[in-house]
DNA sequence: ATAGTAAATGAATGGTTATTCATTTTTCGA
DNA sequence: TCGAAAAATGAATAACCATTCATTTACTAT
């Protein structure tokens, strides 16, 4: 268990480590590449290691790719689990924290943002991916339909469909991150969070500011 | 010029009517293989054409993966700009109808919607790709700010900001096609078109109703 | 130190696939 | 009806690429 301490500067670190090291390199050349002609390869000399390094740690080139989109999708539904459970903050102020992390550096970089539509793209014929991505959408989408209930009842908020709310602004994020990662020079991250506000304001005026 | 005449039933139609084939031939591969393990023989299999057709046609495979991206992106175009020109609607009517569009059977067919998907998965690193889809995007995006801007002006609606609303709008219609795309069991073609309805109904509440 | 174990290497293998082109089939003008 | 040109075929080719595994390298416990 306590590997990885010595010489950080050689080989051999803990095989979590190693797993990690390939997934990184993973994202950086689907993003680089795409997935359709990434090959074993691109993914081996990107992270400095031998031929057939991924079908020792991985098996195969497909498995590599499953545990690459269970990567980003974990890391995602976590950042948005600890802003959900934090105690401290107010319902308006976990949804300004949701916004805010959903357009954070570490959720819109571009190399990230690839690997998600790619494997969006390829959902419909691999049902793996598909059942994967279900999987965390049906879990945020709950906590974020729980978040708006609560504000509709603490803020008076009559006319709030908290469901229909949840899917718009959901759609909304998506459709801001395909801007992001398609037309990079047309869109700013800052601008896709205020676009994003300036929804929310729709709904709930007198918490959101466009 | 006058050929595919005399025998719809034998081979050798005109040349446009074979790519088209072929390009129909390739919506359907894409949508049930995925761009990433996409054949030659899967395509010219389902044209029910032999193996070589395809370079006969379109010298390579990359190019007609190319033909097939314009084709659909200039199918979408052209439908908005019918909508657009139409002298006989108000600009509130054009709006609606380029909502319905949005979410009609034509365009929301979820072999297209994986087209879609599968090709922007790849804008990052493919600049052809990216810049066909730039291209009908800035296109488009231009026409409807015009159209919410003189809505802005014919219902006196102060506060609207016509570029804000029709990034908002299309971003969301991205985000709903990606759900229609990855959790058809979840959200129907009809409820995708009321979310967007919605939304719009909170810029122009005078001439949309949620 | 050293033997034994685990990790990593990279050349060789075998399966897959885009592309080519010699041959066949079809079309159409004379 | 016939013959030249165009279209289509599909077997052969050559390139590519994931995976394997015999060998090498590094680590650890005694």
């Amino acid at each position: 268990m306590a590997a990885a301490k010595h010489s950080a500067s050689k080989r051999s670190v803990s095989a979590q480590a190693r797993r990690k090291q390939l997934i990184m390199a993973t994202i950086k050349c689907i993003a680089q590449k795409g997935l359709s002609a990434l090959t074993m390869a691109d993914i081996t000399t990107e992270a400095g290691l031998s031929q057939g390094i991924v079908n020792l740690h991985f098996q195969s080139k497909e498995k590599l790719l499953i545990e690459t989109l269970r990567y980003i999708s974990d890391e995602y539904r976590s950042g948005l689990d600890n802003i959900f459970h934090d105690p401290k903050k107010t319902t308006a102020e976990k949804i300004t924290a949701h916004i805010r992390y959903d357009f954070s550096r570490t959720i819109i970089d571009r190399n990230k943002l690839a690997v998600w539509f790619a494997f969006w793209g390829e959902t419909k014929s691999r049902p793996t991916y598909l059942s994967i991505c279900a999987d965390y959408i049906a879990d945020i989408a709950s906590n974020l339909t729980q978040l708006f209930a609560q504000l509709k009842t603490e803020g008076n908020y009559a006319n709030v469909d908290p469901e229909l709310t949840c899917v718009c602004y959901t759609a909304l994020a998506d459709g801001l991150w395909l801007d992001l990662l398609v037309t990079p020079k047309g869109l700013k991250p800052k601008q896709a969070y205020n676009v994003a506000m300036h929804y929310l304001a729709t709904q709930f005026p007198d918490h959101f500011q466009a």
